[in-house]
Parts: C-alpha cells; structure tokens; sequence
DNA sequence: TTTGAAAAATTGCGTGA
DNA sequence: TCACGCAATTTTTCAAA
C-alpha cells in the first residue's frame, strides 16, 4: 500500500527514496536478473520475501522497467553496431525521425542538444543493410546531413545502474 | 556433449542456426525475459519443457548473453545520458580509455572507424558530474579531444533484437 | 520483517514421433 | 533429432504473526 504522507504524491515520476539495500539489490539485478530470491536473500541478509517486496515495490515505482534477454548483436545477424548522428532543419523534422522506432535495427533514438540534432545507435545486418538505412534517413524531409560512427569493437556495454 | 562432427568445431564463435521459432522466441525474451515456459509455449506452440530446451541451448551458444533488470537511468540518480566522442592521437591511447569501465556512470565503451576515436556512453548524475568525467578523460595521456551530445530526451532504447 | 505452507514454475528423464 | 508427458525439485507467493 502507498505510504501515509501528508504531501501529496507524483503520479509516476520523479525520484524515488532508495535505501542502501534498494540500490545494491538494484545492483544485482541489472547484472544478472535470474538470480533467485534466495539467493539475493542471501546476498542482502534479507529473507525471500522481504526480497521479494523490495522487487514488487521497485517495479510498481517504475524504477525496474523492464527484465530482458541481452542478445549477442552478431549471432542474431546484426553484425554493424553504428551510431548516426542526423542534423535537421528544426524541430519538425527531429518529430519526423521517431517513425524510425519501428524498424528492428534501430534501436536507440534521442534527441541532443545543440543544433536540431538526433543521435540514433542502429545495428544493421551489415554495410548494404547501413546503406539502405542512411538512404532511408537522408530521404527524410529537413534532414540536413548524417555523420556516422561504425562500432569496430566493444569493450563495455551495460545499463544504467545505482550509485552504492 | 560437443556434436560429433567431422567438422573442427570453433572455440567460442560464429553464427549460429536459428529457425523461425528461435528467432520469435528471442524477440519474446529480449522484450521481456520474465514470461513462464508456459506462457512462452503457447505463444509459440511448443511444451514448456520444449522452450526450456531451446532456452538452454540458445545460452549455451551465447546467443543470450544474460538476462538484466532495465533500470530507469533518472529514478537511480543518474538524469544526464550522454554521447561522448573521444580522439586520441593512436591506438595505445585508446587502449588507456578503457580503464574507464571501472566507473559506475561509463556504459559503453567502443572503438569507431576513422581518426583514431572512441565512442562513449555516459550517464552522470548531473552537468557537474559530466564535468568531472570529461576532465577525467582529457587528463588520459594521448587524449586529444572530446565531443559530447548530450540526450536531451530518449525515444527508444532497446537491446538487439532477431529479424523475424 | 520473519516463518511456514500452498501454488506455481523449473528442470530431468523416459518415451515416442 | 526434436518434442512431449510425467514427475521431482525448486522457487515464488501468500498467509499470519
């Protein structure tokens, strides 16, 4: 149940209060989210289900938004990790580049700072499958320019996890 | 047990076979990897123990390289995602960067193509955060420049996902 | 929060298509 | 070879305190 407060609570976001515990079982679980509640149990000096109400709290704050399967880019195909930085004439055309989402290779977009930019992070099948893509972006209307940054290695690459 | 083939069989590498309900079962999994075998065997119309089996394969061939908790980058402290585009004047100073992955707020560390430049993914807690970082990363010996893009807001952030 | 018990899911094994 | 059904084990989840 909600907390009894006398301030009035944010309907979905904005931050949440976590304690020490919170932050390393968070810790834990962006490592590795098949771990068993005994074990995290283990691990915190906690029981199972206080575990468990720890996770159940931390995913109905939006704080856990989702557990995925990491896959290797490579082994399903994807073999050119690249990221586009697209320039556009203004703010309508940035709108216009969301439309990318439903293409399976395009798996990041943000828009940045500066002029009307957009940095997206695409893992096409291979150079032909970047080239087909970047026609596709440059046939956007007010996209200016592209410039693009082809991954050749990986050394690190996670999410976002708490400060402990 | 290795498959007895007249083959020689790669270390650790290489792609992998995947049919039509691998890569569906990938997709299901990448998109949220806390679905029951029961569940995932009625999207695929398969047994639980079917889907189990692949499940296990698909890890074994590090086709899934783990399963994470997807944390909300803001709710864990850290609100200032940013692209950060390193040049170092060669290789030996690019291999020094890769000390950085010891710090909580670095995410992605990769190589790119071109003058010799490493492509970053930070996500400090605020401006001064990103402020300490990047004198941290001009202080390495070799570093010539960064290039930061700041996320101003993000669209879309996933992980690889299979063609279907 | 814990303990203890019920419900559900995971996983191994034997069988058959 | 691959998938199924059954069954043992483990895990999740819900009580009550």
């Amino acid at each position: 149940m909600a907390k009894k407060t006398n301030a009035v609570q944010p309907i979905s976001s904005g931050p949440v209060a976590l304690d020490a515990t919170d932050r390393k079982l968070l810790s834990l679980l962006a490592e590795d989210s098949s771990r068993s509640y005994v074990e995290l149990g283990n691990l915190l000096n906690l029981s199972p289900p206080a575990v468990h109400e720890r996770v159940k709290r931390l995913k109905r704050d939006r704080v856990i938004v989702a557990t995925q399967a990491k896959l290797d880019g490579c082994k399903v195909g994807r073999t050119l990790l690249t990221f586009v930085l697209v320039t556009t004439n203004g703010v309508a055309s940035t709108k216009r580049l969301l439309a990318l989402s439903s293409l399976p290779e395009v798996e990041e977009i943000h828009t940045v700072a500066g002029d009307s930019a957009v940095m997206l992070k695409v893992r096409p099948r291979d150079t032909e499958g970047l080239e087909e893509l970047l026609a596709r972006i440059e046939s956007i209307e007010g996209v200016e320019a592209t410039r693009s940054y082809i991954a050749l290695s990986t050394f690190l690459e996670r999410g976002p996890s708490p400060e402990l």
